[in-house]
DNA sequence: CATCCGTGGAG
DNA sequence: TCTCCAAGGAT
């Protein structure tokens, strides 16, 4: 077969059976369509479409975002998770407004010089707002082209992804780069999926090796099994007046640089005590939450939340690494998904003693 | 280059 | 309950 055929085939199919009313389709607005990209990062459609909504609520363009503070932008991002895309998407709004005017940068090679945008993102962009013709390679393009040419071998390895880039290159066509594009990632998305692939319903039917060869379910190759391990945390809540404590994490590792509840040191027997010396709060009990477990895609992690009321705030102001948080504004607040379930499930919990009021 | 970085859906 | 991984990028 000629390369030709297959963005002939492509883009002659996506014409009836491609996705066409996406939230961020029909728009040639750069800054819509970069934020659809790094959203759809790792992340499935139906998830990002809330988020996406609200986010371009808030901030409609370049220079909003740009201005914002960057816990207003975690606050958005908040549950959608890989939080280093928001950092990276408030940094790059920030770039485009100092170095290039507040005008988004029109060709690939720029694009990619942003925080945050590598190869296939900046080429998405591109060929989408300003219809360059650049390659893509996502996980739907990966799993379409190794089906479709044969490709054996893990994606993730360095010489099966190169001959993919290859390959994707290869097959660009002259015209219709933006429908091309759309069409590489419904046909992915919507027929060559990872299980269950309508094959029946395929516009590569002709052509597609794995098809013809019967290795349809082999390709492409799975990752190589990995143990995943086992973490275990203690966070305290502490409840002050009807408010808790949060600090900022790390800039670096997990939810880095969001608000989260503080991590009881392992060897720490005591924890209202150590809420004591490192905080300066006088406690007045500490007792165990429920436990809760979450997986990330390389550990897991037992969360052991342990509830420590203290006797008044005051002690501890609010600083950029310090906020008490009302159960009003758990809404709004940029939390990992964990941290708000604890906080959501004591506010929805009974007291300690009837007559008591809620903790928080 | 292998590892790290979140969460939720599907099977 | 468990596995696998989705419109990847940074280090």
């Amino acid at each position: 077969m000629r390369n030709g055929d297959f963005a002939t085939r492509l883009i002659a199919w996506h014409g009836g059976h491609g996705r066409h009313d996406l939230p961020w389709q029909n728009t040639r607005d750069p800054y819509r369509i970069w934020l659809s990209e790094i959203m759809l990062q790792q992340t499935q459609v139906d998830t990002v479409i809330p988020y996406y909504a609200r986010f371009l609520a808030r901030f409609p363009d370049v220079a909003s975002l740009a201005a914002a503070p960057v816990d207003d932008v975690l606050a958005l991002w908040s549950g959608l998770g890989y939080y280093a895309r928001a950092r990276n998407l408030h940094k790059a709004a920030q770039a485009v407004v100092a170095q290039h005017g507040g005008e988004f940068p029109r060709s690939a090679a720029e694009i990619a010089e942003l925080p945050g945008i590598g190869r296939s993102t900046a080429a998405a962009i591109a060929a989408f707002a300003f219809g360059e013709r650049a390659a893509i390679l996502d996980g739907n393009v990966k799993r379409v082209l190794c089906r479709v040419f044969g490709i054996d071998g893990f994606p993730g390895e360095r010489a099966v992804e190169q001959r993919l880039w290859a390959l994707a290159e290869d097959l660009l066509p002259h015209t219709e780069i933006g429908t091309y594009i759309q069409a590489q990632m419904d046909l992915g998305a919507t027929l060559c999926t990872r299980g269950k692939p309508a094959c029946g319903r395929c516009p590569m039917t002709p052509i597609c090796v794995a098809l013809r060869e019967e290795c349809v379910g082999e390709l492409p190759a799975a990752r190589p099994k990995k143990a995943v391990p086992q973490r275990h945390a203690r966070v305290a809540v502490i409840v002050a007046g009807g408010e808790v404590l949060l600090e900022r994490r790390p800039p670096t590792g997990i939810w880095g640089g969001l608000l989260a509840l503080p991590e009881i040191p392992a060897d720490e027997a005591d924890a209202a005590r150590w809420v004591e010396a490192r905080y300066g709060l006088a406690a007045r009990a500490a007792r165990p939450l429920p436990v809760l477990n979450h997986t990330f895609t390389h550990f897991r992690l037992e969360m052991t939340p342990v509830l420590v009321e203290v006797e008044r705030r005051q002690t501890l102001a609010a600083d950029d690494d310090h906020r008490w948080l009302a159960r009003g504004a758990l809404a709004d607040a940029g939390l990992p998904t964990p941290v708000r379930r604890i906080l959501a499930d004591l506010a929805a919990a009974p007291g300690e003693t009837p007559q008591r009021a809620l903790p928080w």
